[in-house]
DNA sequence: CCTAATGTTAAGGAATTGTTAAGATTTTTT
DNA sequence: AAAAAATCTTAACAATTCCTTAACATTAGG
């Protein structure tokens, strides 16, 4: 299963070189010579890295990765910037529109397989999360235990995913909706649903890890 | 894709004093000598920011501003005050022409930077601007949580959003016509709420750092 | 010194979450 | 396949926190 990569430039030349060298490396490519396009195959395609130029006429770079950032559908997605100078960079960066990583023109091949190679390893390797360890609770999605200071606790499915969700960021809130659309997915269920579950949870690791931000969701917390 | 801004000011030093800086710090500039040919540059090259004097001959900067507020096109578009001293502020926010600030002359190049940068960067990505810490004051979106010195403090849901709200552009005085649209969109509050709002927060970080502007609105500073 | 603006306090009401148990649903066991 | 067990969802009510207001005190600026 090879991996999918999405190039976005108006310039012909360098999509063509890109391919090239890509293909080459055994990757799966589609191309978009502006923006717009570029969008709708990414929507569309779901590739695991876009390379996009910045300087693009209509909508440029940053503009289509700050419309990739906006769909949650596009989240796994990594994405690289093209630039023409180095000193471009400090006010991309500055943009901080969401980018992964960047190369400058002109491009060596030799660097660009490696950069690209990098970043989607570090993503794969992002992508097994499968152990959570937060302040003494331990959670194992592969096994779907927890232990919580040595001690196992079974817990049920939904509790499972619920904590588990909350556990991918600590500390940070999540919102109901951000929690219903995970853990409840297609389903539609009432208001208290999700306080029930919060209950227990709580009645089998403690009160103490799960706060309730009044108006806003609940957070993990040591 | 560096971002647009117009000067207009009815002295040629100034102009340049501003250009320099500005420049220097890698922005795009146009430039006109009064409030016409400012209001005509606007039209026609929909700049990011528009740094306008106060005072100037014909038509002044409120004049200029207000006329920017009627356009359309320009309603991305965000205005910087240049006034000659600190007194003339409270005039300006009476006639709350629509500016997005202000700066007293004469002007200090770091804090004319750090204020350009603090706007633009408001409008660039009001949608993601998580972290923001000032004077060691750390105020998180996504944690929901306010770090003073390493002492973790909690606040409520309307608290959160006024202090983060103030805390995106340090030392600007926020009207309270401006916290009211911002913090309390649709509902009508009465005159007091504010006022009892910002005291709870001053009780949880200290009075030191929320400042009150008669007449005005209020500020947070170091 | 006077006035308008802001500070302060406490209390009631509104909004949100907690809790419980019972019925519905799914999974496991027999 | 039926029974048993576990899980999930809901509804009703309780508890809590939060927000707003009103009343009065204080302050800053003219």
């Amino acid at each position: 299963m090879s991996q999918k990569i999405l190039l976005v430039d108006d310039e012909e030349d360098i999509l063509e070189f890109l391919s090239y060298n890509l293909i080459k490396d055994g990757f799966e490519i589609l191309t978009a010579n502006n923006g717009a396009k570029g969008l709708a195959l990414a929507k569309k395609h779901k590739p695991d890295l876009v390379i996009l130029d910045v300087m693009m006429p209509e909508m440029d770079g940053v503009d289509v990765c700050q419309r990739i950032r906006e769909l949650p559908e596009l989240d796994e997605t990594l994405v690289l910037f093209l630039s023409a100078r180095a000193e471009d960079y400090s006010e991309l960066a500055g943009f901080s529109a969401g980018a992964d990583d960047y190369i400058t023109k002109p491009i060596k091949p030799k660097l660009l397989i490696s950069r690209v190679n990098a970043i989607l390893r570090r993503k794969s390797r992002n992508k097994a999360v499968n152990k959570i360890e937060v302040g003494g609770i331990e959670i194992d999605q592969e096994k779907h235990t927890i232990s919580c200071n040595g001690e196992f606790i079974s817990l049920a499915r939904k509790e499972f995913k619920l904590l588990f969700y909350l556990m991918t960021i600590p500390a940070k809130v999540f919102t109901r909706k951000e929690i219903i659309n995970e853990v409840w997915k297609d389903a539609i269920v009432g208001d208290r649903t999700i306080d029930v579950h919060i209950r227990k949870i709580r009645e089998k690791i403690g009160d103490n890890h799960i706060k309730t931000v009044k108006g806003v969701g609940y957070k993990f917390d040591i």
